[in-house]
DNA sequence: GTAGGGTTAG
């Protein structure tokens, strides 16, 4: 049990707890259909079995709003609520935006005694997992009286939600000291923790249980089909694909999307042109667009999206974004952007890119900070703010460098890592400013940041650039101990040792990798010599 | 009550 039965709630501020209850009104009008003779006034009062009922099937239609609302009339109308009007209620705050709610429903759980069963258990861990607060969650299944393999597999996919592959192999291993018999959602687990943990035989061992198993096949073949891609087993891939039935879309795609992870564009666009297009086969299909800056593909499959209707997708019109600014169209990039009604961060992110990869820093910039100006909830990650140092350094903008990392900090509480100071300090270097460079090193590392590969070379360059040979010197000392076996590292310090015209050394570092049997790979360029 | 397919950086 917890140790103090109310805390959830008791967390909650009078105020938030009285602006999430009054946020949402009872909506007359019920968005599911299969409820559109119910009036209003009646469905509170009618017996609980029969509202609860309707709830679950709210959140089962997707309408978790509704499913929301509905829940606080019943909350506010009567007092004999049960777990099974909670439970459905904890769905649809997963699916809702604001943590609180789940916390809240929590404490309501408390308050009225049913919180203790296995499946309000294993809802509440999806509801804080969901929410981000992994430790509640793994906090509740600890705490769970009854285990089934339903909370089990609730608490892998806590961890896994989180990165945690090592933790969700740890819970597997758990599992089998304590006998439980494990189920396909486990497997599908384990597919994902092999995958993220590139333990390509582990996930061999665990395509034998499906195959023992052998119980939805879709769910597992898919997810066995994404693993294999994930690995680079594209040719395992499609074995799985070609042995079973192919009729599902969720397959097709994960098929696409894998031979677009391992460049067979051809078999992926095969795949897609046997289907009717959805808007998830045309996101993968346009990520390769986007990876081989294809115009005219792209394009087409703009059409067909514009066609079926799917332009009001944020993530197929993110990459579509993509694909134009990496084909240099930063003006139909700009037209799209300014289209989607829901930009999340990556819209922002990719827009702000296709400026600075387009050789606009200063339009990058101000984006960067419109993004701020709008009190929009869509806040920079650390990928935007690399995006916007990116562009700001290509551009020779040194001091739009400096600000974006403190408007990050500053308003976003969002500190440089390494590598947004590597790429800050790469511009500072081809500035001419090494001095500076160096002053930020030293800001960076008593920050308590850790220099990374990313930054040494960084710093190197630098230094060749402005010749700065002891310091430099250092730096190719230290990248060569941190990553002794890339190729690129050995062409970044003999490039060094070039620029002070020091042969010798440079034939040493050469000879060195020679040794090591490294081989730089060779640049390549994506632009279409004869377009359509 | 728990699983499967899509987007952004260097």
């Amino acid at each position: 049990m917890f140790p103090c039965i109310s805390r959830p709630l008791a967390r909650l501020p009078a105020k938030t707890i009285l602006r999430i209850l009054k946020a949402s009104s009872f909506r007359a009008i019920p968005t599911c259909k299969l409820h559109t003779h119910h009036s209003f006034d009646e469905i509170p009062h009618r017996d609980l079995r029969s509202v609860n009922s309707l709830l679950a099937s709210r959140v089962r239609c997707g309408d978790a709003a509704g499913a929301w609302d509905l829940f606080l009339c019943l909350h506010r109308s009567r007092t004999d609520l049960d777990a099974y009007t909670f439970t459905p209620a904890l769905s649809a705050c997963s699916a809702l935006p604001h943590p609180q709610r789940g916390r809240l429903v929590h404490g309501l759980m408390i308050k009225m005694g049913v919180d203790s069963g296995t499946i309000s258990r294993t809802a509440l861990m999806d509801v804080y997992s969901k929410y981000g607060r992994l430790n509640e969650s793994v906090k509740v299944f600890g705490e769970m009286e009854f285990k089934d393999v339903v909370s089990w597999n609730a608490l892998l996919s806590s961890f896994l939600r989180h990165g945690l592959a090592n933790c969700a192999l740890d819970v597997f291993e758990d599992m089998r000291k304590e006998n439980v018999e494990i189920s396909e959602f486990t497997l599908c687990s384990m597919l994902k923790a092999c995958a993220l943990l590139e333990a390509c035989s582990q996930g061999k061992q665990v395509h034998g249980m499906v195959v023992v198993i052998g119980r939805d096949l879709v769910v597992l073949s898919t997810a066995l089909i994404d693993f294999y891609s994930s690995m680079g087993h594209i040719e395992e891939a499609l074995k799985v694909y070609n042995c079973v039935d192919r009729s599902e879309n969720v397959m097709r795609n994960a098929m696409i999307s894998g031979c677009v992870r391992n460049l067979k564009y051809k078999e992926a666009f095969s795949i897609m042109s046997s289907m009717k297009p959805n808007v998830i086969a045309l996101t993968s299909a346009l990520a390769a667009c986007s990876e081989n800056s294809d115009l005219w593909i792209g394009k087409q499959i703009h059409c067909v999206a514009i066609r079926f209707g799917f332009t009001s997708d944020t993530q197929l019109c993110n990459v579509l974004l993509d694909t134009y600014a990496k084909c240099g169209k930063v003006g139909h990039a700009k037209t799209l952007f300014d289209s989607i009604l829901g930009k999340d961060v990556v819209s922002w992110t990719t827009m702000i890119d296709a400026h600075g990869i387009n050789g606009n820093g200063l339009e990058a910039f101000m984006l960067f900070n419109k993004m701020g100006e709008l009190r929009s909830e869509v806040t920079p990650n650390h990928v935007t703010l690399l995006a916007v140092l990116s562009a700001c350094g290509h551009s020779g903008l040194v001091d739009q460098g400096r600000a974006s990392i403190n408007l990050a900090r500053d308003k976003y509480g969002l500190n440089a890592g390494p590598e947004h100071y590597a790429c800050f300090m790469d511009s500072l270097g081809r500035a001419g400013r090494i001095e500076d460079a160096w002053c930020v090193f030293h800001e960076m590392v008593e920050g308590k940041c850790r220099p990374n590969t990313a930054v040494w070379a960084a710093l190197l360059n630098a230094c060749s650039l402005n010749r700065d040979f002891s310091r430099g010197e250092r730096a190719a000392k230290q990248l060569l101990e941190l990553e002794p076996d890339k190729a690129g590292n050995y062409v970044l310090v003999s490039n060094f040792y070039a620029a002070f015209g020091m042969w010798d050394s440079l034939v040493a570092v050469r000879n060195e990798m020679k040794k090591k049997g490294l081989v730089k790979e060779s640049g390549s360029s994506w632009v279409t010599a004869n377009p359509p």
